[in-house]
DNA sequence: TGCCGATGCAGAAACGCCTTCTCGCCATTC
DNA sequence: GAATGGCGAGAAGGCGTTTCTGCATCGGCA
């Protein structure tokens, strides 16, 4: 015998529908679209039965149907590349903890920034009709804006700016100076910056306010540019930086993988100590700077603050959506560990 | 004058539909639905001009009706707590791309792991008709997998086992019963084990497999378990190891990122060198494993070859709806780098 | 060359599930 | 007793797929 002989234990092998929930409440089918929705008008008594004999069933508004009406689904979609590295996983985690608890649903579109696969991402969002697009790295193409603009989907790009969507930044070349004149400010004259090849607005930004507020001030900047901006990037560029015989005496790093890059092979092939012979500031601060290892001075990028701010920008353009496109612009603070010292002159 | 006189640029302001696109080609609504079904009976001619009428109008299937029809979407839901941490940012990664790559469009649930939160996830998944739901973190309750039996959704849990739901484990005691032999094979006899006071199926298997097979040989075991299994948790787990006079001359982290808080501690609060006086495996071979600072000896586990099979498991669920549980049960193996060494006579 | 059968393509209708609108009824209150 | 308000029931709409039916064309055979 079962525990109870009110349903048979038969595989119903789909999900149950509003029928029957209304069968088993004993009413219509439309009195249970109203028990879901808040602020209908149902009873309470009769709302109450409908809500156990849902739960009885395991019974769950179909959001495909639901948005099939509302022409729109709560699916928000992540456009991004390599999630899994460095700053950007702390920021995709902020943004899927940003959006669900705002009661959207991350899609997370894991994927290439050629012109193509960010089409195709886009079409799949399309196709599933997403409250919204974040694209957090590779650069849309104008098409991309076009049709998120003409189907009423808001775009927000985040780290870069693009004619026609909504972006936060942060202000990359005002921190890029702020390094500048840390270094400056310690007697330092012969700089050097750890970048990419492969360079992004970002990168470019921060590269760009460096070594503008350097040459304005009549330092030297000697460069050095690895593959990717990541670990293996950092020691390529430090190679490039610590080959000759007058090397820098304070370098910048385009993020805090870079520096760390870096500071290993500094550590490893010469003899510089740091931050006695040698002064290190990252760009992020994701947890790793902390490490004693590291201890890195660098400036903090607060992804559940970025997070927060798409999010809010997202907010605005649904109110607004005819309004032209926003810029949000954050700043960073430098966050001061042993890798670079801060003389006790210098006021940021 | 506007470029083309054809369309004048009027807000939009919807996504186009079948309708339109058929008016468009002069053709019926269902032509338009054929042509864009794989093997449906439209002539080649027909077609062509069905698919340029779409691609001018900007026409883009609605998943969310052909979903309602077909009672299932393409949608796949990740559950997981902190997708920024250690290996499983990179498991995060390599399952998105895998899943995109099968054609499945992932939904990431960042949330927490307690069972409220986890049937949220679930309620989430099921409105969308999750096509299947894969958990990374935390326990699902029976009820959960109950419900997605219930419903024919398939659940595949990674990192542990659950009665009644397919999973992708690794064999966590058989790696920590071959770390225990390496140790001993150096003719260590002072062990020790960083693992943590929140305990995982995961964990707990790595400990006990490394214990057992440490007192089988008559070994001595010094435990030390920080608060989480991070890099503050081998800090503490570090601080407990080497407190007293008799600290170990080998220890084995439940994960790579207590190993590297323990290799940190140690250097900056004692005088071991690493690995003279201290040999040091860690767990999950995650990139920064490699970087020049740790060098860590550690056990590999593949983000991109759990997500095969994870994506593996998920199409013969699919194949077999009916069929019992699967277990999937992967090796590891061991990459040995600076941080513990190998005696020739040691065999794998 | 003409006719019949077979085949293939196109269109119409129904379905899936929910929300919303409207109409009607009942109960309550003055 | 009548009027008003609130709740319930039924129907339509949103969009793509699928099935069924009809029509036309093509080929084969006499």
């Amino acid at each position: 015998m079962d525990s109870n002989g009110d349903d048979l234990p038969k595989k119903t092998q789909h999900y149950v529908s509003a029928v029957e929930v209304a069968r088993k409440a004993g009413v219509s089918r439309s009195a249970v679209s109203r028990a879901f929705t808040p602020g209908a008008s149902v009873s309470a008594k009769k709302r109450e039965k409908i809500m156990a004999a849902a739960e009885e069933l395991g019974y769950q508004v179909n959001d495909l149907a639901r948005g099939l009406l509302a022409r729109t689904s709560r699916l928000v979609g992540l456009v991004v590349t390599n999630p899994e590295l460095g700053y950007r996983s702390h920021l995709v985690a902020a943004l899927t903890k940003a959006l669900i608890h705002r009661g959207s649903v991350p899609i997370v579109i894991n994927t290439g920034r050629t012109e193509e696969e960010l089409v195709a991402a886009q079409k799949t969002l399309f196709g599933y009709r997403a409250e919204a697009t974040i694209i957090l790295s590779g650069s849309p193409p104008s098409s991309f804006v076009e049709l998120a603009r003409r189907n009423g989907q808001p775009l927000i790009v985040l780290g870069r700016s693009e004619t026609g969507a909504d972006d936060v930044n942060i202000d990359n070349e005002g921190a890029g100076r702020e390094a500048a004149r840390v270094f400056l400010a310690n007697g330092f004259t012969a700089l050097g910056f750890a970048g990419t090849i492969s360079r992004t607005p970002t990168t470019i930004e921060r590269e760009n306010g460096f070594c503008q507020e350097a040459a304005a001030r009549g330092a030297n900047v000697i460069m050095g540019h690895g593959g990717n901006s990541d670990y293996a990037g950092g020691q390529e560029a430090a190679r490039q930086l610590f080959a000759g015989s007058d090397h820098p005496q304070a370098v910048f790093c385009v993020n805090d993988l870079v520096a760390f890059g870096l500071i290993d092979h500094v550590r490893r092939h010469t003899s510089l100590r740091i931050p006695e012979d040698l002064s290190v500031i990252g760009f992020d601060d994701i947890p790793e700077a902390a490490w004693e290892t590291y201890n890195l001075t660098t400036f903090r990028q607060d992804p559940a603050v970025m997070a927060a701010h798409a999010v809010a920008l997202l907010d605005q353009r649904q109110a607004e959506p005819d309004r032209p496109p926003m810029h949000d612009r954050l700043n960073t603070h430098i966050v001061v560990r042993g890798s670079a010292r801060i003389p006790a002159s210098f006021k940021l």
